[in-house]
DNA sequence: GTTTGGTATCTGGCATGCCAGATTTGGGTC
DNA sequence: GACCCAAATCTGGCATGCCAGATACCAAAC
């Protein structure tokens, strides 16, 4: 099961324990011309079955069925080709993320977020991006700046976004997650990311009212501008209040979407 | 080992078995007024090694030693008194969180964050914090926000806070801790705690200097200030500037507490 | 004395097996 | 038919054992 019999595993056995030697003797001058990288180290199991189950269960939709989503550790382990023990810790990390949740002798459910915790979550994110748009404003280059106008600059007049949503939703997901990267803040980038995943499902959803889009389109605009012209708390400000308006807009219509709660009974 | 050996755990065992069949006559009439409580979930030994050892880990200070810290899975399952399971499965949460970095074959170490990292994760906090300044201003009670002062009440001229480093220092991080409480956001308590225990080595420190402490004291009443006025934009401020000031400061001095970088041949 | 190569040992990664509690099922009773 | 109880079954928690790579140690060669 270790070496063999799963295709999925078999292709990324490390060089033989022959290239080794070749390091001790970087020093000599026979071989030093030889310029070896230094052999990347190995995705274990455990990364490989956390980041398998992570893309999986945030790919999916567990709002769109009435019914809590389970999970099997024994089936997991054999979908995945490997035992249930790195299977067992990449779940210890994916609960301790809060996307699912662990009942002993019961099973494991796919976490379904609270209307509150989502609004909460968008919060969260509001307050960070904001701070990465501040320090952007500060330390991001002009180039990386205008970089940010392209991602919109297909849209126009004859191609409104409003038209193209699921287009228009990609772009915006972009710009956000590129804003934040021009903040050089790794941990601003780390911590939005997975509050963005949380979010996900309810995101794609609100943003696809027309109205609403249109406004979001002048609102990147504006945040845009302020990093150009450096005016790092205008630049915050605006981010801020983009990210809170759909915070609100979300807390006002998102029992439309959510139902009103994390767990129903059925559907009404 | 796992029921008698060590007296660590021995004394939270569960409920004997039959206690569960109380709990289906509940409904019936001849018990139900016993109001049975819902019966702890028992921590799992997951849980509580998780808990052990984040607390032995924060609790210690990796920069007081030029060397990195390493330690030993089946050590420290011998003495948690429980197998190397559940350590592994604490010990990936732990890694995912940035406290530990285990090297396959190698071993475990503490991680040692580098002043860039902490200037970052301060970054973030005030973030974070000014977000939940802002929710207080909106949600919190007036009796809530006035707690926050009688954290400070035992401070004054006969009492000044400069001369009781220490003492401060703890009424110092109550209060940030109680502020984000007051925004209502658990996620914003959540995800701010990880952030104060990777910067709280360094706080003590910094937090150290007379006259920073001063002003640290008029910037906290500054911001109650505001909360009680209800002025959320200000208490937002307020509380972002405070923190990021403790950034800039950190940034300029922390080279003095931290060495320059997280790994250091040896010390100069 | 320095280098070299082999071996004992240590460490985390992984597989596996058992356990207890929770659920399900299937009679059997009233 | 409704209810109750017990055995079969399922599920995650935990302990244990083996493995490969990395290190440390030591003896032999120069």
């Amino acid at each position: 099961m270790t070496d063999d019999s799963d295709p999925q595993f078999t292709g990324v056995l490390q060089s033989p324990p022959g290239t080794a030697l070749s390091f001790e003797r970087a020093s000599e001058n026979a071989t030093a011309m030889l310029d070896i990288e230094p052999m990347k180290p190995e995705l274990t199991f455990k990364k490989r079955a956390y980041t398998a189950l992570k893309k999986a269960i945030t790919g999916m939709d567990p709002y769109s069925s009435p019914e809590p989503v389970w999970l099997d550790e024994r089936q997991l382990s054999e979908q995945l080709g490997v035992s249930r023990t790195p299977v067992r810790e990449a779940i210890a990390m994916l609960e301790h993320e809060g996307f699912v949740r662990s009942v002993p002798r019961r099973g494991i459910v796919v976490v379904r977020k609270s209307l509150r915790e989502i609004v909460e979550a968008i919060e969260a994110w509001a307050a960070l991006e904001s701070m990465a748009a501040r320090l952007a404003a500060h330390h991001a280059s002009m180039v990386d700046i205008r970089g940010l106008r392209t991602l919109f600059e297909s849209f126009g007049e004859q191609h409104p976004p409003a038209a193209f949503v699921s287009e228009y939703s990609a772009a915006n997901i972009a710009f956000h997650q590129r804003l934040i990267e021009l903040g050089g803040s790794e941990l601003l980038v780390d911590l939005t990311a997975n509050l963005l995943l949380h979010v996900r499902g309810i995101r794609q959803l609100s943003i696809g009212k027309s109205e609403r889009i249109a406004r979001s389109f002048d609102e990147h605009l504006g945040i845009i501008d302020a990093l150009e012209r450096r005016d790092a708390d205008l630049a915050e400000r605006l981010s801020k209040e983009h990210t809170l308006g759909l915070a609100a807009y979300v807390e006002k219509h998102g029992k439309e979407l959510l139902g009103d709660g994390p767990v129903r009974p059925g559907r009404f």
